[in-house]
DNA sequence: CTGGATCCATGATGATACTG
DNA sequence: CAGTATCATCATGGATCCAG
């Protein structure tokens, strides 16, 4: 293999890191990964932007890492890369990071921007996660017409996001208490403003408890980033969450 | 100002942190800035390998980004850089991105790997921050002929490192219950072997039961180092540093 | 001496198009 | 679906030089 890895030659366990995982786009990849296995395109397509080459060089340098594996069954076209419990064990680190980002550089999408239903629902998880005091156990299912499967729970301490496209998706320990059902292009703009949920054809259905703390949850995050603006440095409160 | 940013147009608050603090250098910049401010010679310094004018960007942006500020006092010839509190608070993030490559890849010093005594202070204080059960408070004072001047410190509960030659260092809220003295170059060895100590020239003085905890916190450190080669992926275990 | 700036070489990344 | 190929551009490294 003998990849191209540029070191930085410290004793540094930080340095090690990097480079392993500091490279551009590479942190990005694992974000995505750490929902559920994906496919090439798919992360192709959240990552608006990569080549595709940028993306294979840093899949191979990432498989090379241990960090993710690549599975290709035979006589399936399809690749599915999936992180190790290596990759996995960086959650905490892209927690940490995205949480500083949320509090010094939030602000509302820019046009041009790409917004991925993803990338929205782990910045709500993230704020819930931060912000709700007392979490009692919660499991939303939310089917995006065009945009995939999503599972947002709570397990009465940790909030978690799953992708179930993933064919080998974990199965859930307790039933939707909330489902919602939309197109893929309206979701974002409901995450960002729930009061436009029968303008936007988005359905929501579940026991009324669920329903209120979702809408509460999910309108105080919308909020506290309808706020923000590009001159001002963000601070999300642990406020109005619990 | 407007300097060259490299963005993602993500709507994502990870890509938004990577953009401001994902280039090459620019964590292990904010790194050295943790334990206290530094001169543009000092960040040279601790930084091996990065040029002037890498160096020079890097500070330039990371102080766009509000991340760090130059102190450039009238009449004196020295920059400070300083971190701002939002900084500060990128400190978790290091600390998860160091955890991880400490027990994914550690490995002893390679010949020709620049070793550091702030970078090794900083991997033993997050290895115990991450094992010790029941800290107890702690204030041990390095002095580094050449190397200058450590405070590694246990409240009761976190673990800090303090660069000790920042002029603005805060100062302590209890007097070291540990003195060492030893010169730079001997440091990084002892400290990966502590019962070379009388070879290498370090003294140590300090109440009998600091000794103890520093012999064997930093013993077990050495030793989980020493036992990593390339080959394996490492696992530090929470035991032995108890 | 500190704190850079300048010049050039090279490697990494981006844009676009195309293929097994 | 999962990449390659080609070309252009940008970021970084290495070496040297300079002003206060």
């Amino acid at each position: 293999m003998a990849r191209n890895v540029r070191t930085y030659d410290h004793f540094c366990m930080l340095a090690r890191a990097l480079e392993l995982v500091g490279d551009r786009w590479s942190l990005l990849v694992i974000r995505d990964l750490l929902s559920g296995a994906k496919r090439f395109t798919d992360l192709h397509d959240r990552l608006g932007g990569i080549t595709p080459k940028t993306l294979t060089v840093r899949l191979r340098e990432l498989e090379d890492a241990g960090v993710l594996t690549a599975d290709r069954q035979p006589g399936r076209r399809e690749v599915w890369y999936r992180l190790t419990p290596s990759g996995a064990e960086l959650a905490p680190a892209l927690d940490a990071l995205s949480w500083w980002g949320q509090r010094h550089a939030a602000r509302p999408p820019r046009p041009g921007e790409r917004l991925h239903a993803e990338h929205l629902l782990r910045a709500i998880t993230l704020a819930i996660e931060h912000t709700e005091q007392d979490p009692s156990p919660a499991c939303w299912e939310l089917h995006l017409d065009g945009g995939g499967i999503y599972r947002v729970a709570c397990d009465g301490a940790r909030w978690s996001l799953t992708s179930l496209d993933d064919p080998a998706a974990p199965p859930s320990d307790r039933s939707p208490d909330l489902i919602l059902r939309a197109d893929a292009a309206a979701f974002p703009p409901f995450m960002l403003d729930p009061s436009r949920a029968a303008e936007l054809g988005v359905e929501l259905d579940g026991d009324p408890e669920a329903l209120d703390r979702f809408t509460r949850l999910v309108g105080a995050f919308g909020q506290s980033i309808q706020q923000q603006d590009d001159t001002t440095d963000p601070q999300i409160e642990p406020n109005g969450l619990t």
